[in-house]
DNA sequence: GCGACAG
DNA sequence: ATCTTGTCGC
């Protein structure tokens, strides 16, 4: 596990925080794994949707095995193996990837949402359902509202409300992308809901593989 | 030393 | 992540 850490710290130093979307994005995935509570197995998917039509391009769903444990700070280790398989299934190339968990907003600065784009080369944000690192004020109660995600001076995302009255989202800068973009890009993604809409999806197609995948043993 | 701890 | 029904509210 120090030799995640080390691989982390590598990996890091390739991380464009200085980039970002050249304009509004039109193809946008998300991605997501997961998990058989008794077995090792594991499902990833990932799900394209067409911001300007509003459509669903496609999706890729791919089994795989856990093949690192779940470590807080090193989730990467563990998703980003079949993630990538995953993305290669796709027949497009997204513009950006959302991802289920945190960007910049990591211990050392590198979560899922940093380690995935760099090793794509594709610009990526996070959007974690819970708190993890930073300090945080709530939010405005209205969808849209958002607080700074902090820690002393430094800002490392933001506690965004997609929802009026619903429990806010952490938005957090991966790779390539700025946190104003991140931040009205998932509000663009969920219309309707707390999570983005192709996280959704991805979250629902990944668990429905998990449930109707195993093989009935004889 | 103790508590916290993305998914 | 995963285990899990009903129930309160709009």
């Amino acid at each position: 596990m120090a030799e995640a850490e080390r691989i982390q710290e590598l990996l890091r130093q390739r991380l464009d925080l200085g980039g970002h979307l050249t304009h509004a994005p039109t193809l946008v995935a998300g991605v997501d794994v997961s998990y058989d509570k008794a077995s090792t197995r594991l499902v990833g998917a990932a799900v394209v949707f067409d911001l300007r039509a509003g459509v669903e391009v496609e999706s890729a769903v791919v089994p795989g095995e856990v093949r690192f444990p779940y470590v807080p700070g090193l989730l990467a280790f563990r998703e980003v193996p079949i993630l990538l398989e995953t993305l290669d299934r796709l027949g497009t190339v997204p513009e950006v990837v959302v991802c289920d968990g945190y960007g910049i907003a990591h211990p050392r600065r590198f979560g899922l949402a940093c380690h995935l784009g760099v090793v794509t080369g594709l610009p990526t944000f996070g959007v974690a359902k819970t708190p993890f690192v930073a300090d945080y004020a709530e939010p405005g109660v209205r969808r849209g509202d958002w607080s700074p995600l902090r820690d002393g001076d430094e800002v490392l995302g933001r506690v965004l409300r997609t929802q009026t009255g619903v429990k806010p989202v952490f938005v957090s800068v991966g790779h390539r992308t700025r946190l104003d973009q991140a931040t009205a890009l998932t509000l663009d993604l969920s219309p309707r809901y707390r999570l983005p809409e192709v996280i959704r999806r991805a979250d629902f197609l990944s668990r429905q593989a998990l449930r109707t995948g195993p093989p009935t043993p004889r």
